[in-house]
DNA sequence: AATCTAACCTGACCGC
DNA sequence: TGCGGTCAGGTTAGAT
């Protein structure tokens, strides 16, 4: 399920098992995921440490000694496991799953403390590249990016800027990661609801607060769904077995014909959620409530 | 240049 | 139990 926020979350889960850690061994089982694994690719990770794992919109970034940063992409399935150095499994981003699934382990990091870090991905979206640190925000992945909406370059202004002259609607708009980094279909509706709007808007439409609505509430639900992220870990942790996590507060994906949050106890009562298509992709609303 | 579509893959789920 | 159809959270190459 890899929007930023739970990428973020696989970064902080990921973070002190491959921080300062050396990549004493490194399985790539297959030559390719979405796309061909870079030259000679292991031999570029085996023998490098990792000084720090970063998060850029859905990317993760490991840092090496080496100069070079590997990055790693998700996709739509991709998820990481960790089997700590007794052989247990210590983390798993998508700790609900029932049943292990090593026949989509693609990638396998062996750090010198003597876990593993496993890269599965059933339908193998994900992808994995190696750039020269140097070169990073140059590289094809990152050069026409848009800015980090939980970081200070991303405000109403840039916002507007960005939206001014598209004619396109907002749902497409804020799926394009050159406009804003990091959010997916997911968000986007849950945004778009908080902040009101109709995902079917016009983006050079949109008036000046509606705009500030949207870059709030765009930042609120990615803090929200991070905060929720971590109680994953922490229930997974735990043992509890429990789903927890954010998507169990979700106002309109995935809940057509259900009713709105905001419909009134006393009064008229809002359009049950709604369901469209656009580009190819389910957009949730609520038609009341959202113009 | 902006915008849209199809494609990449596999698995889960639903109705019959 | 099996079969076919539908859907899935992302990105990109290629067409308009």
């Amino acid at each position: 399920m890899p929007e930023l926020p739970e990428v973020e979350t696989v970064r902080r889960g990921l973070e002190p098992t491959l921080k300062g850690q050396t990549l004493v061994r490194v399985e790539a089982r297959r030559p390719d995921l979405r796309f061909a694994f870079p030259p000679r690719f292991v031999e570029r990770l085996e023998g490098a440490s990792v000084t720090s794992l970063d998060r850029r919109a859905k990317y993760l970034i490991a840092y090496l000694s080496t100069d070079e940063a590997l990055i790693m992409h998700l996709g739509m399935s991709g998820r990481f496991s960790i089997v700590d150095e007794r052989g247990v499994l210590a983390f798993d981003d998508y700790a609900y799953d029932t049943g292990a699934d090593p026949k989509h382990d693609h990638v396998v990091l062996h750090v010198g403390s003597g876990a593993k870090v496993i890269y599965n991905d059933p339908r193998r979206f994900g992808f994995m590249d190696i750039v020269p640190t140097a070169s990073l925000e140059q590289s094809k992945h990152f050069v026409a990016m848009g800015p980090e909406p939980l970081g200070n370059q991303f405000s109403a202004g840039h916002l507007a800027q960005a939206l001014s002259n598209k004619k396109t609607p907002i749902k497409s708009a804020l799926l394009d990661q050159g406009n804003v980094a990091g959010l997916g279909n997911i968000y986007v509706c849950e945004a778009l609801f908080r902040a009101h709007i109709s995902p079917l808007r016009l983006s050079n439409t949109l008036g000046a607060k509606e705009i500030i609505a949207l870059t709030d509430a765009i930042r609120a639900v990615l803090i929200e769904a991070i905060e929720a992220g971590g109680s994953t870990l922490r229930d997974f942790a735990a043992a509890d077995g429990s789903l927890g996590g954010f998507q169990e507060r979700f106002d309109v994906y995935g809940r057509e014909g259900l009713p709105c949050p905001r419909s009134p106890a006393i009064g008229t009562p809002h359009e049950p959620i709604q369901r469209i298509v656009q580009s190819g992709r389910s957009s949730f609303f609520c038609p009341t409530c959202q113009t």
